[in-house]
DNA sequence: ATAAATACCTTGTGATACAAGGTACTAAAA
DNA sequence: TTTTAGTACCTTGTATCACAAGGTATTTAT
């Protein structure tokens, strides 16, 4: 199990993964396809088998609700929204994401 | 399995944790508690038993070498170092964080 | 009826951080 | 000389999670 470059760049991206989607989501309800679209626009590439069980932790989790609704083009589909738990919940990532980038930051300086 | 904060934060940290200690070994040959240590000193709270399969890893794919280092007090310490592979390496995480960067401010941007 | 498109979901795999515990060497105290 | 304390290295077991691959269900058009 070798380690390269592609291989820990897609670890990166795990760890920021849900703050995204849930940054997304915080736009207004979206479903699946809606989300990977915006994700796909902004260079994030996530596929269904991610997503999936992602938004049903994020829902058991009550950080996520979910409402059906028809479509004029197939099968209904299920729009996630945050709950009001799921705005704090985002609130807090945001503050580990400004540490993070802080704690790069330092390192970086120190190295220079 | 529900999610929290503090869980996602951790899953945060995990994805840049590499770089982090890629940045650190590139200042100096350092031994493990070093770069404990100087992890410490960013705020990024990192254990033995994550670090020492993660150097080893690092080592058989080429990326770090080391040498053993006599101590004043006590056994004798393993002095890890970038290989030339390992700068390469390093010059592509770099830009993964980056991109990685960039597409936060894309996706926090539209939801302004 | 049947096919195509769309949407939902599950199973199996691999990677890896961490907790907990183990081994080995050195030096100073008993 | 044995024992103890300190330091350093490493391994095993567990939980988590993204992804690949494949499956089920609904709608609409042929």
């Amino acid at each position: 199990m070798a380690i390269n470059a592609e291989n820990v760049k897609s670890q990166m991206r795990k760890g920021y993964l849900e703050y995204c989607i849930l940054l997304i989501i915080s736009q207004k309800p979206m479903y699946v396809s809606d989300i990977i679209t915006e994700l796909k626009e902004a260079h994030l590439i996530v596929v269904e088998g991610t997503l999936y069980p992602l938004l049903s932790r994020l829902k058991s989790s009550g950080i996520l609700a979910y409402q059906w609704q028809e479509s004029l083009q197939g099968p209904p589909r299920k729009y996630y929204e945050l709950t009001d738990e799921g705005r704090q919940f985002l609130a807090e990532l945001e503050e580990g994401w400004e540490e993070i980038k802080k704690v790069v930051e330092l390192i970086k300086n120190k190295n220079i």
